[in-house]
DNA sequence: ATGTTATCGAACATATCGTTCACTACTATT
DNA sequence: AATAGTAGTGAACGATATGTTCGATAACAT
């Protein structure tokens, strides 16, 4: 990819997220956008179609990197949840949220952004579906497998939003405890 | 209250729950809703500062109703949570949503109305705080109470949803019987 | 060196917002 | 029934945001 496209890109993720950080995401306007990526207008639009294409893909990424990591190189872990016993799938999840990887705390714990925990929530869920032993060991045979899948992930997101919210004082292993405990 | 004043009111409610069980809040527009509901623009504004108040009203009517309905006159109940028995606080709740007064579900269950949900939640914490000996029954001492709180707040909102979204096939024991499962 | 592509920056039409104001219609009171 | 007060009307307005266009410039790949 031509290195001003990366440039570009990244500049407005950054601002985005610096924006998202602070305000609400309705409140943003895209003038704010790129006076703080410095980037001109026309650009933006080449870019992404409206401000809502541009959530949903900064969404895609972090999502999918932290979801689907693969780190090249390094000798780092191929896929998060593939290199990790099925049980403690919540820990490294919790762990990786601590280490604040891609500055993604910073978007859960701002208030009011229903959209980005919308997209966490659908990003858990595949990996409820795809990882089942992880989560489904304390299920119970009368309760459908959909009221399950999203209870579980909906708890998921609160533990982590409610950890954020109330300053991450407690370790990881403390956190997924409460979330064991629960489920 | 003056009569002109009442039906303009709720010409405005009317058409905007109208367009938020279509459409996503943050695409609705001023325009629309005072076109929907047969009132010029400016008595709009004279009886709402922005849309955001708009659905802060609209909110708080609704959940006044709900969660402490007082009904004067046909010897209904004074306070939905005060004449029943602490453990059916929940089936009598479902009830009420499945009768669907004041047209609350299909607020809950059109897709993007976070700012509802969060209105319901709140409303949700509040009363598990006034009335724990519902809620807390099963809670463990480690686990600190403004995560319990939350937790449970969260699970009853999605419990909920999850039956509008799968067509409120369930009875409301049954409902209840998963929530309570769950906790 | 050359053709291609990204960005710039300014201008543009369009849409929505929230306000204003003179005018009309309704309501309550006497 | 007359009147004073209140609410609604509808058009217009300035302000702000949107998404697009286009010629000029600079960075890129080969």
């Amino acid at each position: 990819m031509d290195r001003r496209q990366k440039k570009t890109r990244e500049a407005i993720f950054k601002a985005f997220i610096d924006l998202l950080s602070k305000k609400h995401y309705n409140k943003i306007t895209v003038g704010e956008i790129i006076e703080k990526a410095d980037v001109g207008r026309a650009t933006f639009y080449a870019h992404f179609e409206t401000k809502d294409f541009l959530l949903k893909e900064l969404c895609d990424e972090l999502f999918c990197h932290v979801f689907d990591a693969t780190e090249s190189g390094d000798g780092g872990h191929k896929h998060i949840f593939e290199c990790e016993a099925p049980s403690s799938v919540i820990l490294h999840l919790l762990y990786h949220l601590q280490k604040n990887d891609n500055n993604i705390l910073e978007l859960l714990a701002c208030e009011n952004n229903d959209l980005f925990l919308r997209y966490f929530k659908e990003s858990l869920k595949h990996l409820i579906q795809k990882q089942p032993q992880a989560f489904f060991n304390k299920k119970t045979a009368e309760i459908p497998d959909g009221y399950w899948v999203n209870y579980v992930s909906t708890t998921f997101v609160e533990t982590v939003k409610w950890w954020l919210e109330n300053g991450m004082k407690e370790s990881p292993e403390v956190l997924a405890g409460y979330f064991a405990e629960v489920i």
